[in-house]
DNA sequence: TAGATTGTTAATCGATTAACAATC
DNA sequence: TAGATTGTTAATCGATTAACAATC
């Protein structure tokens, strides 16, 4: 039964913590949980992942997990805490804003339900698009942001729009009461303190494969 | 003139040097270039960034970059080194794989241009596809894989597939001589030592983003 | 109990920042 | 020249790893 503290949720977790949890995360979920393995030591964890034992007992204890001496960790419950801890087990309603091809692509994207996001809207410009049906969501007119996000208690936006557009659908979406923002656009967006936003900037992973071409 | 030396090239540079250098790349061109300022400061440069100087005259120098005292670093200079050192200014055929919503929205991708990626065939198994057009792409069907990537020397394949399709695939894409795949599929897959796999994760940006939701 | 594994403190490593001599 | 800025060494900080006492 999950059972995490206050305590442990309100230290700062670096990303490089947040990253190594959703690793053992997805770990267990692939390769361990099937194999009906109710216990598994930290050493065998770390070692099957290629990392150091005593960082995964260090991350998991920050999760406020406690292992058994002699035993080792209950693989449901590491898989839980986690998936409590990083809010995957919460219900996320979601929107996006853009129904070009990235953006139909994230509105009917499956993986999201595992992580508790559910897309129920989908907002375009275009009144070419508006009204017609991308993957069963009708595509909504932009002026339907502020009453959807407000009567359905949305905290998620995600942005697949223009880069000229991001900025002034931002300001919308903040004047909504959104709460976090995910951007797909290339370029960067300001937002007031206490807004989340996440810029998932696609060319990072492309200049780390170009750099190790090049180089290597 | 960009006349970067092998040394450079060669030493080893972990994520975030690469990411601060993009980093460096983008604000210049977005907000330095048009201002026509020949020479900036490592301390002006920084302090736009939020971040060290010392921190930006070693990721310069870490490249072959030469600054000048009592001047700065020449601007367009900058922009120019990075895009060499991290291939932007190289040309890099790719391919597409999966004609969905996420593998249309990448063949189309115009931001691709900025880093030398051309995009120059979609492929994908469902006959329905084939031979559709789909924003200047002829669909193509996987056995046209091998000789397309031959014949044109493709470095770089995208994948945008189904899970289970994925590894079958990548093994496909090894046999046909590929150097690098960025992998958008949620699941992992194994190459060979030598072929470059870059995972874009789109859960780990999401789970910030909850994690922040859940927690704050 | 004996011994495997946790939880945690101490040591190490690497990355970031400060300080400052070299430079133009 | 005087002084601003680079390039680089030394100091600091934080994250990772090793060591080991506590535990069941």
């Amino acid at each position: 039964m999950y059972k995490g503290n206050r305590k442990s949720k309100s230290s700062y977790m670096t990303r490089s913590v947040l990253e190594r949890l959703l690793l053992y995360y997805h770990f267990i979920d692939e390769h361990l949980e099937k194999k009906d393995l109710p216990y598994i030591s930290s050493a065998t964890l770390a070692s099957l992942m290629h990392i150091n034992d005593t960082q995964v007992r260090k991350d998991l204890a920050a999760i406020g997990l406690k292992g058994l001496p002699r035993v080792g960790f209950a693989t449901s419950q590491v898989k839980e805490y986690i998936c409590h801890f990083m809010g995957f087990c919460s219900h996320h309603p979601a929107v996006v804003i853009g129904a070009g091809h990235l953006g139909s692509a994230l509105a009917s994207y499956r993986e999201f339900n595992n992580y508790g996001v559910e897309v129920f809207a989908l907002f375009d410009t275009d009144p070419a698009k508006i009204n017609t049906t991308i993957r069963n969501h009708r595509v909504l007119p932009i002026d339907k942001l502020e009453p959807i996000i407000k009567d359905f208690n949305v905290e998620l936006a995600i942005l697949a729009v223009p880069p000229e557009a991001a900025q002034p659908l931002a300001d919308k979406l903040v004047a909504a009461g959104i709460r976090a923002i995910w951007t797909f656009s290339p370029t960067s967006i300001t937002v007031p303190e206490g807004v989340i936003v996440r810029h998932e900037h696609l060319s990072i992973g492309l200049a780390e494969i170009l750099y190790h071409l090049v180089n290597h």
